[in-house]
DNA sequence: ATGAAAGCGCTAACAC
DNA sequence: GTGTTAGCGCTTTCAT
C-alpha cells in the first residue's frame, strides 16, 4: 500500500513499464513469454506487474491481434434440458475451433430477448440460437452479424436456419401406436404461439394417413415445463378419458404427462401410451423410460456453430437442404 | 458484386466513410444514433454500411468506451444438471448487472481445464467456476484476474471460494435414516480424487454420532453419472446385500442407484432407502421422487457471480463466513 | 451538421 | 536484449 489515492484508474502497461524502469515493449515481451528478453529483467517486470495488479486490456490486445472469435448463443431457458443439450454441442464445436461462446438465457421473455439482441449485435462475431422475435427485429438489431436460427425456418435471406425435420419420425410414431391398436391418440402441443406447431401438423397428417380421426378436443396446449405437461394431460383426460395414447410436443411435456398419468393411477404404457419428441437423455431416467421421436440434439448445436463458422469466414453458407436435422423414433418403454 | 478481389480484409469505418463520402466520425454518429446528424446523411451512411457489410470492431469500441464486463464461467460438464442449475443462477446474476458470461465446458478433463485457463486468463474480467487444478496452476494462468472457486476451499489468499456446507444436512439425513430403523447405511462416494470426499467425512461423523458402524466395504466410489451410480450400487449390493440404505455423493449418482435398485427388483424406499445430495429439480421427475440433502444451486451460481463483481470493482471480498451455501434435508419419497 | 485531431492500451516492425 | 515508432478501429473532444 504505497499510494493512498483512491481513484480506480486502470493500471496500464505504461504504469508497469515505469515501475519496472523499462519500456512498454519490454513489459509486453515479459508478459507474453517472448524469447528476446533477459531473465532478470523479465522477473522484475513480472513482479512489478503483480505488485500493481496489472491486467492487460483484452480490447487493446484484441485490436492489435485479430484473433479470438466469439459467438453468442441465445437460449430461452438453460434449465430446459433440450437447450442444455444443444448448448453442450455448440460449446464443443466452438471449443474445437478455439472460439468463445457467450451464453444468453432470455428466460423465454420477448423483452429480454430484445435486450439481448441489442447487446449481442455489437459484441459478438456471430449469433446462434433460438428466437421468437420476427426476422425484421432480428435484422434490425444484428446489423452485419451472421445469424443462425435453430429450429426455425428463416424468412429473410440474410439468416441461416437449422431445420428440424420430424415428419418421418412422427409418422413412425403414429404408425407404431396404430400397430399397437391405438385409435384415439391425443396430442399435447406447445402453447407458445397461437398457431398449431408444425409438429401438430405432422401428427395430423400421419393420423390421416392411417385413416384416424383426431377429434378437436384431443389436442391440448401445454406450457413447456414438466408441470405444464402434467396439467395438460390432466385436462385432456378429464374431457376425453377414452384417449389411449398421447404424442407430446416435446419430452419435457411428455415427462410431465408420464408423472401425471401415474398420479392418475394409469399404467404406462398399458393404460396410456406416451411418446415424446427430442429424445433427451432425461427420458432414460424416468419410469417407464420415455419413447420419443428423437433428434441428435448435440449435433444440432454443432451444426449451428459450424454454419456460423462458414458465415463468419465468408464462406458460402450451406444449402438449406444440408441444414437439416432429421428425427427418428426411439422406442423405449412408454409406448 | 462490384469488386472481384478475394482478400477477406476487414471492412472498417474508414471504408464506409469513403463510400458514403463523409468523415469517419459522421459514420460513427449515424451508427450510434447520435443526435447531431442530418437525416439524409444518416440514411446514406447506413446504406453504405449495409452495402459493404460493415460491422464495428468490438475491440476498438471496447477500447474507447470501457464498458462491457465479461466473466468466464467454467464447468466440468454442462450436461450434468447440477452444473446447469449453477450456470443458470450465474447467468441470471450476470444479466442483472449487464455482464456477459462466456461459458467453458472442460469435459472434466485436466488438460482441457488447463487450456481453458490459459485462454480465459487473458480474455475475461473475472473467472468463476469449478476447477480441479491446484491453486498454483490457477494462479499461474490467471495473472491479476479475480477468481471465484465454487465448492472448494481456496488455499491461496488471492482466490475467493464459495463453500458448500452440508454437514448439518447430512446429519439430518443420517438421523432420518436411523429414525426409520436403518442401521447398515452405505455410501456411494465420487471417484474423482483418491481421497474421500468431505461429504463422506460428514457422513462418517454423523454415523458415529449415532453409534453406527460403517464397514469399509459399505462405501463405494461412483463415476459422476447416472450409469456410474447404478454400477456402484450394483457393486455395493453384490458385496453387501444387507445394506438397507445408501447416501450418495450427489443426486446424479443417487438417481442411478434408484434405477439400478429397480432393476434389481428392490422397492425404494421399502427395501432400500436412498438419499442424494444437491436437491436437483431432476429429483422430482424420477420415481420415487428423490430425497436429498439439498442446496440452493442457483443461489450458489448467483453468490459466485456477486463475489466476482465485488472483486472486479475492487470492493472488499466477502468474509469466507459469508460465502457459504448451507444444505438442508429435503424429504421426498426415496427415504 | 460535419470534420480534424487526439488517444484508448497494446503489440509488430524496425531500430540500436 | 531493449527502446522507438507506428498503427490496430473506434469514439471523443473541439473546431468550424
Amino acid at each position: 500500500m504505497s499510494s493512498s489515492s483512491t481513484e480506480p484508474r486502470r493500471v496500464t502497461i505504461h504504469d508497469v513499464a515505469r515501475s519496472a524502469g523499462v519500456s512498454r515493449q519490454t513489459v509486453s515481451r515479459a508478459l507474453n513469454d517472448k524469447a528476446e528478453i533477459d531473465g532478470s529483467t523479465k522477473q522484475r517486470v513480472l513482479d512489478a506487474a503483480r505488485a500493481l495488479g496489472y491486467r492487460p486490456s483484452r480490447f487493446a490486445r484484441g485490436l492489435v491481434r485479430q484473433d479470438t472469435t466469439t459467438i453468442g448463443l441465445v437460449v430461452p431457458d438453460l434449465l430446459n434440458p433440450f437447450f442444455t443439450e444443444v448448448a453442450s454441442g455448440a460449446l464443443e464445436a466452438a471449443r474445437s475451433r478455439g472460439w468463445h461462446v457467450v451464453v444468453y438465457d432470455t428466460a423465454d421473455d420477448a423483452e429480454q430477448e430484445l435486450a439481448t439482441l441489442r447487446v449481442i449485435g455489437t459484441q459478438v462475431d456471430a449469433v446462434v440460437g433460438y428466437f421468437s422475435r420476427s426476422d425484421e427485429d432480428l435484422d434490425r438489431f444484428t446489423p452485419g452479424v451472421p445469424v443462425v436460427l435453430i429450429g426455425r425456418e428463416p424468412r429473410a435471406a440474410r439468416f441461416s436456419g437449422i431445420t428440424i425435420d420430424g415428419e418421418d419420425g412422427v409418422r413412425e410414431a403414429v404408425a407404431h401406436l396404430v400397430s399397437l391398436g391405438h385409435r384415439r391418440i391425443g396430442m399435447l402441443d406447445h402453447d407458445r404461439r397461437p398457431e398449431p406447431s408444425i409438429r401438430q401438423h405432422w401428427f395430423r397428417r400421419a393420423a390421416a394417413e392411417h385413416g384416424l380421426a383426431v377429434a378437436p378436443g384431443w389436442i391440448t396446449r401445454a406450457a413447456q415445463t414438466v408441470d405444464g405437461g402434467g396439467a395438460a394431460l390432466a385436462g385432456l383426460l378429464a374431457a376425453h378419458p377414452d384417449v389411449t395414447a398421447v404424442f407430446a410436443f416435446n419430452d419435457v411435456i411428455a415427462i410431465g404427462a408420464l408423472r401425471e398419468a401415474r398420479r392418475f393411477g394409469l399404467r404406462v404404457p398399458a393404460d396410456l401410451a406416451v411418446i415424446g419428441f427430442d429424445g433427451l437423455a432425461l427420458g432414460t431416467l424416468v419410469e417407464p423410460e420415455l419413447s420419443s421421436v428423437a433428434i441428435d440434439t448435440r449435433a444440432l448445436g454443432t451444426l449451428a456453430v459450424e454454419e456460423a463458422a462458414r458465415l463468419v469466414t465468408g464462406a458460402e453458407p450451406l444449402e438449406p437442404g444440408e441444414l437439416i436435422i432429421r428425427a427418428r423414433l426411439h422406442l423405449r418403454e412408454s409406448a
